[in-house]
RNA sequence: GGGCGAUUAGCUCAGUCGGUUAGAGCGCUUCUCUGAUAAGGAAGAGGUCCCAGGUUCGAGUCCUGGAUCGCCCA
């Protein structure tokens, strides 16, 4: 067969784009996932990207995992359907809608018209379509874009509305109240990432009240006591509610030098918020106070607002002793520990500031200020009444809204949340179901999130979004509408648009009162979007039910790691709501994407790698195999040009030049006459065996989703095979040999299918050329395994380690390679030497000696070297051990090397017993002796004869003439398979040795003739060999 | 402030059950090989295995504390 011949320089990118026009023409992917039709479903879920924004290098980094493990388990026979996703809704598209429009605020976006609004963000999802899908495609991401699913559809959005009214009836969706960051001058409150964008440092003032002691039971205190509370927000404390301490933590009574009235902090912080000089009178556990009431220090609010723990000391689990006093000011509307201490203990919120920052009408004389602006001179009454302590500046990381830089204030507000808290026990059952790379997640951050859980805060008062399908009426009923049907039955309204505003003009009368219901305002947060793409991508269960049934769950998920708090996290709570099971069996977790100098990737940095320069200048294979390999995804990327670039150098060039060495040889073998079949070699089965071993790893990682252990796997047998079999086998190859062709070609094809799923590309291009017996590698299925010779791996394994040390031995003396040497006398003993002995021809040759001659002990050599075995002696003599060691070193080495040949064991002495040591307790090593060339490692050694008589140095003569001869040719731009007429003439020595060497130098040369000239020649190469003239004429015939 | 992860040669990374002499590739220097290769081979230089304690006969590996970096959360 012959083969299209095969550019070792070809351009990487370039063959890509043939290889992508020949999957368009043979339509490829869906090809390869017909073929599977009655194949078990292997189940992908894709994480919907927002196309709102143009595709990075991380898109790339998900998206070449994404498409891994799909084609491997395709080419295992599973049935593998990949549905593309586009995330549509959310914060990301109403700001860039905004900024669009140059608008930054509710009241802008109101006034501009929900509609039309919208209807921006409708066509701004899809912005970055384009580059999506070329990217997409580009990189061989083999994914159904035609049939993607879109969180926008009102399929996906009346599936939404379904699952929503399954919480419903389950009882866990509910109104409640939880404190947000909120800014108020935009109306909004901040999603969590928003706030990671805002801290900034700033100086607040730090103040120290006094909470005099006020009536009723007082514990461990005295009447005139207080309580010294810090806090670093004094607004709040015109909402004080009540205060907190550890009831584990020690307070003590202390007493100012001069003062009267003792004050109450945690004995840790005495001496820090109130001096050296205090006297401390008492001390007691937080426990004691506990009940203990207090005098607020604005009586604006009164304490028994609050509820009846109002103004008193409560425990709280939150409280340190870290900084502050010790007892904590609790303001429940404005903390998040403060709202829950305020669940837990039972106290009422109390609200007076408006949603806009500023003080109500009960705030008396701060009514309609600002509260941030009123902080000093609420400090300067407390100064005035004399309950202030202490105020100090404090510098602080505090969140700022990221689009206005107003300072955010933490503020309760209603809100709709569902009751994961509640189904906590059967979440952590799910996440039990599932197989987590990085191992560590499952039980670390995603384990401990879960164990942590609190509601999930599912509404969001913005726009753009699937609408909460709540109605309620003026009674305060409440009915959750599960689907348009229902809708249309309660209202005679039919949505064509589910979205706001449309869907807040439909009412319909109250189930129970009759009176007219409202939709509530919020629309639902996106990840819950996210997390019903197993049903609402199919619509289900309106339809497709049975479809969703066959994709559920995911056999394989994977994404970034700040998922866990996202869609991994979306993903396992809608499905353990509605069928208290894992939407996913495995997921792989990816690590982020920093530069070359370890810094985060940032457009304010410029050190964003473009993933357009890597694919122009290496391509997609050479990308896709850099993630792949060159470190476990979790641990992220030093991520440059450079970085990919040697890996197309360390191995996608390897694997080229072999794949082109075979096509060169086996057409210059096709234009000669037909060879007989050489014996299948030692060689040939070592490599085979080798290629069983990959196969079998390459397909055990994968299955265990490890992409970078089955690539390096795939990277070592590329190696052994082009710098130890091609190498070792090439006067087979350019004698044209068929087994040789037959066996190299297997391998490649092999290779290819092992590759297939890391580097689509390059893996096709060899496929078609080698075998093409389908129309891609894509539609072949994977390699099972063949025999494995492990004996024959370790056999070879030897044979190379000798060659190691053979041409160390060479090295040292500085002879070279070429010049042949007479023996060399190899010491090994057992399997070593009979490892050795068979594959002696090959030791020989690649070391150039005329003999390999075998002792079995070095004692002409060198001598010995004696080491304790620790790994078989620790355990058996523990804290003996040294006493041990000290033993063996006593040994006369060479005596114990004959009695360990015999198979006779050897006593040492310790604590008077004699204890008998075997063959395995023992390490005996070479030593070098002078006056040899001898490398040693281990328990085997090479030395070389290095006595050079005439002969041989004519035979190095004779090799340094071909390889002169070669260069010549080389120069003169023969092809590998011409032969020449070759007329030498020079150095009378140089010429005697060819003579004598007459058909070796013509078969390496391939001269049909070799003529020897007296004197001058015509059109001649003037070429040195060992300081001498030689003159080298070759013609092509 | 809490949690999780990382830290091994100039760079990128291996290092199994704890076993005493810690490896590979890249890069550098020198030599060498070549009838595919910008490839291969040999030698050399290059190590506080982040630090400090501890456990152990023995720690890169296990434990405790700390440092630095990253991520997540507050």
């Amino acid at each position: 067969m012959t083969l299209q011949p095969v550019d070792p320089n070809a351009s990487f990118p370039r063959i890509e784009e043939r290889v992508l026009e020949r999957w368009r023409e043979r339509d490829v992917f869906h090809e390869s996932i017909r073929r599977r039709a009655d194949g078990e479903p292997w189940v992908f879920y894709e994480g919907p990207p927002t196309a709102n924004g143009r595709p990075g290098s991380h898109h790339v980094l998900a998206r070449v995992f994404k498409d891994l493990f799909p084609r491997f388990q395709t080419m295992r026979g599973r049935l593998v359907e990949r549905r593309a996703g586009w995330d549509c809704h959310g914060l990301p598209v109403e700001i860039a809608v905004e900024r669009e429009l140059g608008i930054s605020s509710k009241d802008e976006i109101e006034a501009y018209g929900i509609a039309e609004f919208n209807a921006k963000c409708r066509e701004s999802v899809f912005t970055f379509l384009e580059d999506w899908t070329r990217l997409t495609e580009r990189i061989g991401f083999w994914v159904d874009l035609d049939d993607a699913y879109r969180t926008l559809d009102s399929t996906y959005v009346e599936s939404v509305w379904w699952a929503l009214r399954q919480i419903w009836d389950k009882d866990l969706l509910y109104e409640g109240h939880k404190v947000v960051p909120y800014c108020p001058r935009c109306g909004t409150a901040l999603s969590s990432h928003e706030l990671a964008l805002g801290y900034r440092d700033v100086v607040d003032p730090s103040v120290f009240v006094r909470f005099p002691v006020d009536g009723g039971p007082l514990g461990p205190l005295s009447e005139g006591d207080a309580l010294v509370v810090w806090t670093t927000t004094p607004w709040t404390l015109v909402s004080n509610a009540a205060v907190a301490v550890d009831p584990g933590l020690t307070y003590v009574r202390a007493r100012l030098p001069g003062s009267d009235g003792a004050l109450v902090v945690a004995e840790s912080l005495a001496a820090r918020v109130l001096g050296e000089g205090v006297e401390i009178l008492d001390r007691f556990p937080g426990a004691a106070l506990e009940g203990i009431r207090y005098h607020a220090p604005f009586d604006f609010i009164a304490g028994e607002e609050f509820g009846p723990r109002g103004h008193t000391v409560v425990p709280a689990d939150f409280v340190t002793a870290q900084d502050g006093s010790g007892l904590v000011h609790t303001a429940v509307a404005f903390g998040e520990d403060d709202f829950r201490l305020g669940e837990q203990v039972g106290l009422t919120v109390v609200n007076p500031v408006r949603l806009d920052g500023t003080f109500d009408e009960r705030i008396g004389r701060y009514a309609g200020r600002f509260v941030k602006d009123a902080d000093r001179d609420l400090v300067a009454d407390l100064r005035e009444r004399g309950v202030l302590l202490r105020a100090e500046d404090y510098e602080h990381a505090y969140p700022h809204c990221w689009r206005c830089s107003t300072p955010l204030i933490y503020y309760a507000k209603p809100s709709w949340y569902i009751a994961t808290s509640r189904i906590r026990d059967r979440l952590l059952a799910s996440n039990e179901q599932v197989d987590w790379h990085p191992a560590h997640i499952k039980e670390g951050r995603f384990g401990d999130w879960l164990r942590n859980n609190v509601d999930w805060a599912l509404s969001r008062e913005r726009y753009w979004g699937t609408p909460l399908p709540i109605w309620r009426c003026e009674l305060g009923h409440v009915h959750c509408v599960g689907s348009f049907d229902e809708l249309e039955e309660l209202s005679g309204v039919r949505l064509a648009d589910p979205h706001r505003p449309y869907v807040d003009d439909v009412r319909f009368p109250c189930p129970q009162c009759a009176a007219a219901m409202t939709r509530v305002p919020e629309v639902v947060d996106v990840w819950f979007d996210s997390g019903a793409m197993p049903f609402a991508q199919q619509h289900a269960p309106f339809e497709n039910e049975e479809r969703f049934e066959r994709n559920f769950p995911a056999d394989f998920i994977c994404e970034a790691i700040d998922q866990t708090r996202g869609w991994f996290y979306s993903l396992i709570a809608v499905s353990t709501l509605l069928f208290d099971r894992s939407s996913y069996r495995s997921v792989v977790c990816l690590g982020h994407i920093r530069d070359e100098h370890d810094r985060k990737m940032s457009k304010s940095l410029g050190n964003i790698v473009d993933p357009w320069d890597v694919l122009d200048r290496f391509g997609a294979d050479a990308l896709r195999w850099y993630f792949f390999t060159s470190k476990q995804p979790w641990d992220g990327y030093r991520f440059s040009l450079g970085a990919v670039g040697e890996g197309v150098r360390l191995f996608l060039k390897q694997l080229w030049n072999t794949y082109a060495f075979l096509a060169l040889y086996e057409n210059a073998a096709a234009q000669q006459a037909e060879r007989p079949a050489g014996e299948r070699t030692e060689l040939d089965r070592w490599i085979g065996s080798r290629m069983t071993a990959t196969v079998i790893e390459v397909t055990d990682r994968l299955e265990a989703f490890d992409a970078t252990g089955g690539g390096r796997a795939v990277q070592a047998f590329v190696d052994d095979l082009s710098n130890w079999y091609v190498r070792r086998s090439r006067r087979r190859f350019w004698e044209g040999d068929p087994v040789a062709f037959a066996t190299l070609r297997e391998c490649l094809v092999t290779v290819a299918k092992l590759l297939a799923p890391f580097t689509p590309f390059v893996a096709d291009e060899i496929y078609e050329n080698l075998d093409g017996a389908e129309p891609s590698v894509h539609l072949c299925d994977w390699p099972s395994p063949g025999e494995r010779d492990l004996p024959l791996e370790v056999a070879m394994a030897t044979a190379r380690e000798t060659v190691r040390l053979g041409l160390a031995a060479r090295g040292q003396a500085k002879v070279k390679v070429r010049q042949p040497l007479r023996e060399a006398v190899v010491v090994a003993a057992g399997s070593e030497r009979e490892a050795i002995e068979r594959l002696s021809e090959i030791v020989r040759d690649e070391l150039n000696v005329l003999e390999l001659r075998f002792v079995d002990d070095a004692d002409d050599l060198g001598s010995y070297q004696l080491r304790p075995n620790y790994r078989t002696l620790g355990p058996r003599f523990g804290k003996r051990m040294p006493m041990v060691a000290a033993a063996i070193a006593a040994l006369d080495p060479a005596h114990v090397a004959a009695a360990l040949r015999d198979g006779r064991t050897v006593g040492v002495v310790i604590d008077g017993d004699e204890q008998p040591l075997g063959a395995d307790d023992l390490q005996l090593a070479m030593a070098p002796i002078d006056g040899y060339q001898l490398e040693r490692e281990g328990s085997h050694a090479v030395a070389l004869d290095l006595h050079l008589d005439e002969g041989l140095r004519r035979r190095g003569l004779a090799r340094e003439v071909a390889h002169a001869v070669q260069g010549a040719r080389k120069a003169a731009g023969l092809a590998v398979e011409d032969r020449i007429v070759l007329t030498l003439a020079g150095d009378a020595d140089v010429l005697t040795a060819v003579r004598e060497h007459e058909r070796f130098v013509a078969g390496e040369t391939l001269a049909t003739t070799l003529l020897i000239a007296d004197g001058a020649l015509d059109g001649a190469q003037p070429a040195t060999v060992e300081g001498r003239e030689l003159l080298i004429a070759v013609e092509r015939v």
